[in-house]
DNA sequence: ATGAAAGCGCTAACAA
DNA sequence: TTGTTAGCGCTTTCAT
């Protein structure tokens, strides 16, 4: 019952009577065997559950690992599943796994993730970087052909491939609806930390359409948030506020769910939002949620598309895909602002 | 700008002019080094971006790696993100990393990716088993030691620890609920395949909960759907029936998603729901919808522990530790059905 | 059709 | 404090 060595090569050698290197063969289908000989092998393998050491075997051939490492900053983030789904359809019709692990937004597990891929051999590294990350150490390894791509956000330190969502234009687009509609005062409800890329560029996106619009930036109305609990505080404090916004914007989908909650729990349908990214059920609520729509399995398909590229020897600049928006209006941005029915 | 040979341990000693095995002393902090050839080898190691090849070492000193592989059957789905992040919180204090792939449900992909993760020597093996795939294969490695954990439903072919729901009285008490509140007629729509554990065990408790109240098993009021379009088309063909039902229980949340969309597209505020899983933005419907809600951080967190304990030489019976749903109610069981208001 | 020897990158076990 | 030799499990190369 005490742990026994697991099989090796030779000891399916030694219970068949070869030698290693013909169980090798057999094995891999390279060169000829009796069948005779395979059959034997063959039944000595099952026998003995051997599994072949995957390390052993790439160490000596050098080769690579058919894996594609992918670090995200959140397992139960549906988006980044998403993601991985766009990146694993494409690759695996190439022979390649796709295995994910979480930095939890740290750069120091972030890197250290990086570091047991690449101590593996990956033939892929895509990261969606944490915030305060620097990607400097991975120079060597993309010059050494090793293709990295970043996803969501652009990385620091070192010019790669990177997909990206059209965070400005799509931001902008979605404020830009609540505008239309008649709103003066638009709340926005971002990411925590204020650092983050995506957070920076959907702000932007928000105050680009205010300006086009020849509404003032009010600073007290843009507001953080860490959680979904967060969110729905933010919310709170954002419409106790004396001259308090007639909707809100959210900068994710995360946000998204702490405000559409927190406006359910105090019966504020005449609060309207539009959020950035997709959300479970949005069409179900009521009003329906309106939404600045990503694509995150085209995200993937398109990282999977530049890596296999990469992979076969594409030397080209790198470049940065920027993967469209799509304001998707489902009625929670078109209530007139509280303000239009008192006068 | 070919891809170079990535350096070897060969490589830095010879850069510095030391052996092989004071570079790799200075790397692991094993035997001694002076402060001068440490920091010699250690400049070196940088100026070559030098990444030891922990193949080659693990191949050597013979212990398995310090990955948790874990195999899930969809990446989108947020129940195997929140498990995954339970795994992970706990295995992350004891030095293990979590890697995860997906088997997209299909037994050969399941195999494929767990004989991956065996080749690689992981440390302990967690799968969600796919529908039809058999686990006998996996019997030589737990006997030589290695840790193997079954989530949210059991493996097929090998005795070993597995963590679940409650699924048979988590959907008594959710259907039990229904018709506390008057409900005669309540549709289920489950899983496809119908041979899914979780599906069947939710089933019965569904029947059990009928047959206490005295309530016939009619079939024609049991559905199943495949994702979460065909749970919206069940829910019409469902409504559809000549004595339709006036209550629906999802059988997980994929399905959830598709009841609570299509009763809001065809405004059937009068059919009451509850569901198997808790679903975002649950409360901010109208009415909110009322779920068995699973712990699926928990059920992560129980199968690293029993992992750990594994690890840790525990050599006792194999067990199955279920983890208890909850009833919230949140208002979507609670219509009186229509019948009643006719009567 | 099969085997023997050498070596992949690294470290354990001894030296020195 | 450092180096040498052997060997992990496998495959390559060259025999037979």
């Amino acid at each position: 019952m005490a742990a026994n060595r697991r099989p090796t090569l030779a000891d399916v050698a030694r219970e068949v009577g070869v030698s290693a290197k013909t169980v090798s063969r057999v094995l891999n289908e390279d060169g000829p065997a009796s069948a005779q000989t395979r059959e034997q092998v063959l039944a000595a393998v099952a026998r003995l559950g051997f599994q072949p050491n995957l390390m052993a075997r790439n160490i000596r051939v050098g080769g690579p690992d058919t894996t594609v490492g992918l670090v995200i900053p959140d397992l139960a983030n549906p988006f980044f599943g998403a993601v991985a789904r766009g990146i694993e359809d494409t690759v695996g019709d190439h022979g390649l796994t796709l295995l994910m692990g979480s930095s939890a937004d740290d750069p120091a597990r972030e890197r250290a993730l990086t570091d047991k891929f690449l101590a593996r051999r990956i033939s892929v590294l895509m990261v969606v970087p944490s915030v305060g990350a620097d990607h400097s150490h991975l120079k060597p390894h993309r010059t050494a052909g090793l293709p990295v791509v970043f996803l969501d956000r652009p990385g620091v330190g070192l010019a790669t491939d990177s997909v990206v969502s059209t965070n400005r234009t799509g931001a902008h687009d979605g404020v830009a609806h609540l505008i239309a509609h008649g709103h003066r005062r638009i709340g926005f409800v971002g990411d925590l930390p204020t650092r983050l890329y995506t957070r920076r560029e959907r702000l932007a996106g928000y105050r680009e359409a205010l300006r086009e619009a020849g509404l003032a930036h009010d600073r007290s109305l843009v507001t953080n948030a860490h959680d979904q609990h967060g969110a729905s505080a933010a919310t709170s404090q954002l419409l106790a506020l004396a001259d308090p916004p007639t909707a809100l914007f959210a900068g994710n989908n995360i946000v998204a769910l702490g405000i559409v909650t927190e406006l359910a729990r105090s019966h504020r349908k005449d609060v309207a939002v539009v959020a950035f990214d997709d959300v479970a059920l949005a069409e179900a609520l009521e009003p329906a949620l309106t939404v600045v729509a990503q694509n995150p399995e085209e995200i993937g398909r398109a990282a999977a598309a530049i890596a296999l590229a990469r992979l076969d020897g594409d030397r080209s600049r790198t470049r940065t895909v920027t993967i469209p928006t799509q304001l998707i209006s489902r009625g929670s941005g078109e209530h007139a602002p509280a303000a239009q029915h008192e006068a």
